[in-house]
DNA sequence: AGATTATCTGTAGAGTTGTTCAGACGTTAA
DNA sequence: TTAACGTCTGAACAACTCTACAGATAATCT
């Protein structure tokens, strides 16, 4: 797609230029591509965001919200298997979400992360979650 | 998540134990479980974290954040294809966090969702990102 | 009318992800 | 020591997701 280059017909701009990308509001987009956080920022927000996509890691998470726990009282929790709540916190422990606690043979998860509390706060009150008061906003759909 | 009764043995460590579950803190499991959103909460709320996981979609709402634009444009800002583009737009566009302004052949779209707005800039705090200072926040690991 | 433009959609293939099973590891109890 | 326990891990497989290409649609222009 990108080593199609086509002159710009209608660019507000530079005649005989040889951009290969259509623009409609060239100076929206220069202002914009200058704010837009670098490649391995976008990344790591994407990555973080996808540790929060799985229905099962969220029950965890939410869990947790609560204070520690060990992982078979996260299985009975969650409703998960022992072995998938570890491997969802294997995930989870890699990016530092969670962090353990070891005594014996238990193992005692909690959120090694204030900001991800905020975010699953925030997103339980934009699902309709009651029972978090704690931020405030407008309802917007 | 209501059915399924089970003896709780209710204490660590009970000997001679029938329970298909083990149990650390019954107690605690039944609070947390008790707290524990619906279902349908948790898996919308799963449904929106994934549709932040993806670079390009982060891209693309980033751009959005300064507001409304047209889908070659938001190509260009974004380094995505216009279809890769379309595509993206169309996910964003089933749950709400988009919407869009048609204009003769043109689309303008813009975030539709507060939420939305917030958990990125919450999660452009988290990775570091400067440039976002409005919401501010104890840095935790 | 036909041509061009901007956006949208279907499809296929590569890649990724979640779940399950079987077994490993280190810890504690008998 | 052996056995039981809680947790962790690797592998396999189905299910899902992203991307690119081709073509469709609708608006605009000549």
């Amino acid at each position: 797609m990108t080593g199609t280059a086509q002159a710009l017909p209608t660019s507000p701009g530079q005649p005989g230029s040889e951009c290969a990308i259509r623009l409609v509001d060239a100076e929206k987009v220069e202002a914009v591509r200058s704010r837009m956080p670098a490649e391995s920022d976008v990344t790591d927000l994407a990555v973080i965001f996808g540790l929060l996509s799985d229905p099962g890691r969220v029950r965890i998470l939410i869990a947790l919200l609560e204070g520690e726990m060990c992982v078979c009282d996260l299985a009975a929790t969650t409703g998960l298997s022992e072995s998938g709540v570890s491997h969802a916190l294997r995930l989870l422990r890699g990016p530092r979400v969670v962090q353990v606690r070891r005594a014996g043979r238990m193992a005692y998860y909690s959120l090694a992360d204030s900001h991800v509390r905020m975010l699953l706060d925030l997103g339980l009150t934009h699902v309709g979650h009651a029972g978090q008061d704690r931020l405030t906003m407008v309802s917007n759909n």
